[in-house]
Parts: structure tokens; C-alpha cells; sequence
DNA sequence: CAGTTATTTCAAAAATATTTGAAATTTCGT
DNA sequence: ACGAAATTTCAAATATTTTTGAAATAACTG
């Protein structure tokens, strides 16, 4: 078995295992990653001898990795069956995986966010002040990893929003504080 | 039941269901967030009652919060047991998060990359061809996005980091493309 | 339109992950 | 050093998630 082989099996591997992490499922990873080892799509068939998995499972994975828009069924002339070919822009990938869970996991806290503060401001216990307190800079918080987050999605590359970051933080050392005033109000008026 | 306990209920459970999305299992980040929710330090039995959970977990839970640097236990004098007091920088909660997960899917991934590279070098067939300039982009995608968490773990603010980008971004319109030669040799540099 | 092949669905099975609780261990005051 | 109280451990029980596979549906072809 070649070496092109032993790299893909242990590539698919990887991802198989790195995939619950980020809230995929080993199966559809696995569809993914394979896809992505080959030069040319590959048919349902093709993915389940390749892959060791079941027809029904392929298929659920192939409609999962449809609906993020990381795959293209294609039929090829004359052909009764679809091949699938990969999405292989590594940052829409990231993009797909991102904006879906935040969806499912900031939106929601920051809703609910908003509807504890007031229910609390009534009470005066010091539990209700402490909590109070600390939801509220929960809120600052997620607010503003929001609106970054907005940003990535978007569009602005990774590439890009990494090199800015970079490029900031290697001009100004760390420890010798600064007026950020101005960001503030820019960041007053994004939110 | 007041309405404190109703909205800490609610916290409470809500960090349960967000949990397994952060790699966290749900009893651990529900100690916290109610511990996060009072105005005290509790001690394991206050902590059971109050989640109706186990000894066990809850002890599991502490200890794991512990290895986080979440939590700190602290001795009432002449009390037998324990106290617990919970981290309130709630950024660095995130930065214990980020950093236990990059260790854990990051890191290997980029060491897996620098190993599978190589190996694809002597073969030309086009499967090895297009999987290795895959292998490719894809390291130096996430030797970036290492990069940026490096740099927010060593200790940018949230909040510094979120500015800077929000700034740069809103002076830029990003459908007018710019030059990025300088700030892809400042990337250089750093990596 | 009938027959054939490809695809999807979804209830049940398998695999994983989490939680419990009682026994073992540690801690601390006397 | 002893005994009571607190804590930890970990094998077994539970719960959750993932995968299968066979039946149902859909999509083509002649």
C-alpha cells in the first residue's frame, strides 16, 4: 500500500477523532477529509469502500456537509449516480464551522443574558447583586466576542484579520499600558 | 422561590447545555456556574443539595475546576472542610478554555501536518500531488490562527484584541482590497 | 409506465461519555 | 496514634450520541 494511502488513512483518522471537538460528528469528518485526500470526487460507493461506513451513513453525512455548503454533488454525463466534490477553501470551511455554533451557542446565552439582568434588578440580596454584577460583564463579554465574530464571518480573511492582530500587537509591548479611548467609541458605535 | 433562585436555575442549567460544546462536561460547568451565581464560597454539600448531584461528581467536578485554575478552595478557620471559591475574571475563564483546546486539537493537528508533508514529497501520482498542497495550505492556515491564539493566551486583553480589530476593520471597506505585502512579512517574522 | 438503480429515512443497535455511590483513602483534632 | 469527618476513587449504571441497515422513496432509462 502506498504512502498516499497510509497519509490518507491516517489523515481521515485525525479528523474522525478531532470532529466531536468541533461539534461534527466522526462520520461526517471522515466523509470530508476522505473527499479531500483525492484528486477527483468520489461516488456514494466509492466513499463507503473507502471509508468502511454504511450506505445510510454516508448519505446523512453527504446532507450534513451539503446544508454547511462544503460539498457539490456533480453528475457526470450519462451517469446515473452523483459524485461529490469538496469544497477546498480551508477558511470556508472554518467560516461554516464558526457561524454554526454561534448560532447554537452564543446567541442563545446573550438572549438569555438580556432577559436575566432586568428580572434581577428588583431583588437586593447580595446574591442577586453579586449575580446581577457578574451576568452583566457576562453580557459585555459575549457582546463583544459577538461583534468580532461578526466580523470574521462576514469576510474578512483570516489571513488578514490574523496579520492585523500581528501587526498591532508586535508594535505596541504589552506591559506598557495605553489610551484606547478612541477604540472604545468605535466599538460603541459597531455594537 | 425568589427570583434569584429562578434566574440561577435557569444559569445554571443553561451552562449545563452549553458546556459540551466547550469540551467541558455538563456537572463540571454547572459547579461553577452556580458557584459563579452566589455571592459566597459553598462547600461540597452546599453544592450537592443545591444541583442535586453525587459526592462523587461534585468532588470530580472541583477537581477539575481546580486543574483549571477556576476554582479555589479555602479553609474557614477552625472549619473541617472545604470552601469553594470560584475565578471571576471571566476572561480568564476563556483563556483556560482556548488554551486546553488548543492543546488538545491544535496542537497535533500541525504536528500530524509536519509529519504527512514530507512523506507525500517522493510520490507524484496526482492523489499525493493535490493532497500535499492541501496538507500545505491547510498548515499554514492553522499555523496562523496559532499564532493568534498564542499571542491572546500570553495575555491580550479580550477586550484589547476585540478593539484592535473592530478599529481596523471599520477604517477599511473590505470590497476595496488592499496591499498586504508589509503585514504579511510582519506574519513572517512572528512565525 | 414498468423496471432498475440510486438515494434517503429512521427505528433499533452499538459505541461513547457521563454520573453515581459505596468503599478506600486522606485529613485533622484530641 | 486513634477515630471521626471529609474527600477521593473507580467500577458499574445511566444517559447520550452516533451508526447501521433494511424498508421506503425517488430518479432515471428504455
Amino acid at each position: 500500500m502506498s504512502e498516499v494511502d497510509d497519509v490518507r488513512h491516517d489523515f481521515v483518522q485525525l479528523w474522525g477523532r478531532m470532529a466531536p471537538y468541533w461539534g461534527i460528528s466522526p462520520t461526517t469528518a471522515k466523509v470530508y477529509s476522505f473527499l479531500l485526500s483525492r484528486s477527483e470526487p468520489a461516488s456514494t460507493d466509492e466513499i463507503m469502500s473507502g471509508l468502511g461506513m454504511s450506505r445510510g451513513a454516508v448519505s446523512m453525512a453527504c446532507r450534513e456537509l451539503r446544508e454547511w455548503g462544503l460539498l457539490f454533488p456533480e453528475k457526470e454525463a450519462g451517469e446515473r449516480r452523483v459524485s461529490f466534490r469538496p469544497a477546498t477553501d480551508l477558511e470556508k470551511v472554518i467560516r461554516n464551522i464558526v457561524q454554526t455554533r454561534k448560532r447554537r451557542e452564543w446567541d442563545p446565552l446573550l438572549e438569555c443574558l438580556r432577559e436575566w439582568i432586568p428580572r434581577l434588578e428588583a431583588s437586593d440580596s447580595p446574591d442577586a447583586v453579586v449575580l446581577r454584577e457578574r451576568l452583566e460583564s457576562m453580557e459585555a463579554l459575549v457582546a463583544r466576542v459577538d461583534a468580532v465574530t461578526e466580523i470574521f464571518l462576514k469576510g474578512g480573511l483570516v489571513s488578514r484579520l490574523g496579520l492585523k492582530l500581528l501587526a498591532n500587537n508586535d508594535a505596541v509591548p504589552r506591559d506598557q499600558p495605553q489610551k484606547e479611548t478612541h477604540e472604545e467609541l468605535v466599538l460603541e458605535d459597531t455594537l
